[in-house]
DNA sequence: GGCTGGCACTCGGTAAACTTGAGTGCCAGG
DNA sequence: CCTGGCACTCAAGTTTACCGAGTGCCAGCC
């Protein structure tokens, strides 16, 4: 439902991108809208019934001729309806699509889960995922912040047999990081505790980025400790880098793609977390909100599109909500069921959250 | 079990479940081999050329219309050849398939992943799907223990902000939980670090199922953080239920799956961690390591043939490999390989942690 | 007696011929 | 400039025919 109301794009033709005059916008955004719903090549005679479109499907005919000289509809073969390219899908996200608004149902859904849900930020993120997959049945994925800015709270060292402890540092963002290490010699209870001391003591304060260094403490068997732990520490540089990617709904896409094939290549994108994290990060900083088809430059995708927001926490970059659909998607719903999650999440994230209840 | 030299078993057609001569074993075990290969029914005469049989065709079809009585085959249609049924997956793996062996490329392949694996048991189990589903082209699972049984070891409150704060708990099993917790009032420091001391003396050697008590500390403002502390704690209960779940090469089902309908289905279970555990676990209980088509009794899965392998760790279940493929799929490798990766998981898992005594 | 080669038959799958109808481009007249 | 009309196109559906892999059965052979 998504009466143009808006008469912004103007006239001129002349076969130029940016600009269609309203008719031609109008015809667009029929075969759009028609198209996204049947997944058929969109024939004249249906955009003339269109409403917004008044004319005979004589002179669609002719527009939709224009049309697809200037790229913004093909035709699969002679003699069939047209499909939008991806610079139709563009133009019409771009200019024939007001800020979509959710079906009360679905902001019922929204509504509920934001009341319910509770836990870690893991879990919200994680299950944010589930709610917009279900929200779009699309595929959703929500990247959280890397640890890169964080700084350690604390250092603090287990033991959890004689030949094993773990060092566990809390960062300031709320994350827990851990590694295990062997204890060679079965050291005293005293020194562990001295040793986590003294690690707690030099470490807060510091990034993951190290230098994984502390001073001499004076006592040969700590040293040895704190050695070994911060040998340990020193992989967690590679976490920082790598953020946190959830990602929901994987099954969705099988119901988004007719092709084995195609579902096979999205499926083992999904698969590999930086590229999602790179694709929705490169997507943000492009500013764009939608990447369609190609525009991603990711060739497997070709088929698919991209939404997405980003997550705002009292006004800094958190992380994004993203959702992967075939280029024949609802954009106006999806665009709207992203922007309100992500929106919401930050709202969410920003308010503290409580563990319990 | 013995061949009982009976040509025409006419009246005991049930009961001959594991009773089947030895020519038409051979004769089950060569269609199930063409057909693991060709996923085309398979005729007489092709199993007329197969090793190990050595008789005509047409005494093959004879053969064969007993062994589709007796519910080992069907044929799809008339004219057609014959494809095995669950039945006869069933019996193959449990008589006709010798204890399968890897290749040299797919040893090496987990020589090498056990070189190089390193970090927190999370990861190894993580990269060991990735590793099963990489060994096998099918959909891999590796179930981690619940941490029912494992104790506190350790308790801690870190400050984030002057507004919240970070209970984090240590397990013996060397799993870290956390919760975060609102302080009201911006309790002082001592105070927080005095709370931490109060709850690390009173929780460590309590399991995740509570109770969620400590005494009095005798300060207003510590006993408040303790409360705090240990409503948000209670929500750890649940965590001991679910174990850990990690799933690999989802995309993999898109190769094994001709429907995009049974991939989608397929697919979604796998969204289920839960009833991915439960599935494991009821085939080992049953002590089964293969479950085909319906013997696991879950609809959607009908169509799938599920491997699995304990993870014991120093004799003690620690928890399961899996693999999820087609009814049609290579069990003497995928065998081979669930078994193998889940033992070498277990020995190198017992060099890794205690289980708790 | 059981195995085998031979034979008639079945029937899914493919290909060719034909039909259908949605959709197009073009054009002449309002 | 728009429109209705018209001839044309071509994918998809339908019909028909055919091929051949595969079967069941049987008479003869070892």
């Amino acid at each position: 439902m998504t009466p143009h109301a808006d008469p912004a794009p103007r006239a001129d033709a002349s076969g130029d991108d940016r600009a269609l005059n309203d008719r031609r916008a109008a015809i667009l955004e029929a075969v759009v809208n028609q198209y996204i719903g049947t997944a058929e090549p969109v024939g004249s005679s249906h955009v003339a019934d269109a409403p917004g479109v008044q004319v005979s499907s004589a002179t669609v005919r002719s527009e939709m001729v224009a049309l697809e000289r200037d790229g913004f509809l093909v035709q699969p073969h002679t003699s069939a309806g047209r499909i939008p390219t991806d610079k139709g899908y563009r133009f019409f996200v771009d200019h024939l699509t007001a800020p979509g608004v959710l079906g009360p149902l679905q902001r019922r859904q929204v509504a509920q889960f934001f009341d319910q849900v509770h836990g870690e930020i893991e879990t919200v993120l994680e299950r944010a995922t589930g709610l917009l997959s279900n929200l779009t049945s699309y595929a959703a994925v929500v990247v959280g912040p890397s640890h890169e800015s964080a700084t350690i709270r604390s250092a603090q060292l287990v033991g959890l047999s004689p030949q094993h402890a773990l060092i566990v540092v809390v960062l300031s963002d709320g994350a827990v990081e851990k590694r295990t290490i062997d204890l060679e010699n079965e050291p005293a209870a005293e020194d562990l505790a001295a040793a986590g001391a003294h690690l707690d003591a030099h470490l807060v304060g510091r990034t993951l980025r190290g230098p994984w260094t502390a001073p001499p403490s004076g006592s040969r068997p700590v040293d040895h400790l704190v050695a070994s732990s911060l040998s340990a520490l020193e992989s967690l540089g590679g976490e920082l880098e790598s953020d946190q990617v959830f990602v929901g709904g994987p099954a969705r896409l099988a119901e988004s793609f007719e092709a084995v094939e195609t579902v096979r290549s999205v499926l083992s994108i999904l698969e590999q977390q930086l590229v999602v994290v790179t694709l929705l990060r490169d997507v943000l900083n492009r500013g764009l909100s939608v990447a369609i088809g190609t525009e991603h430059g990711y060739e497997p995708l070709s088929s698919c599109a991209v939404v997405v927001a980003p997550v705002l926490v009292d006004g800094h970059n958190f992380g994004a909500v993203g959702l992967l659909g075939p280029t024949r998607m609802d954009y106006p719903r999806t665009m709207a069921a992203v922007h309100v999650v992500g929106e919401r999440l930050g709202e969410r994230l920003a308010g503290g959250h409580d563990g319990g209840h």
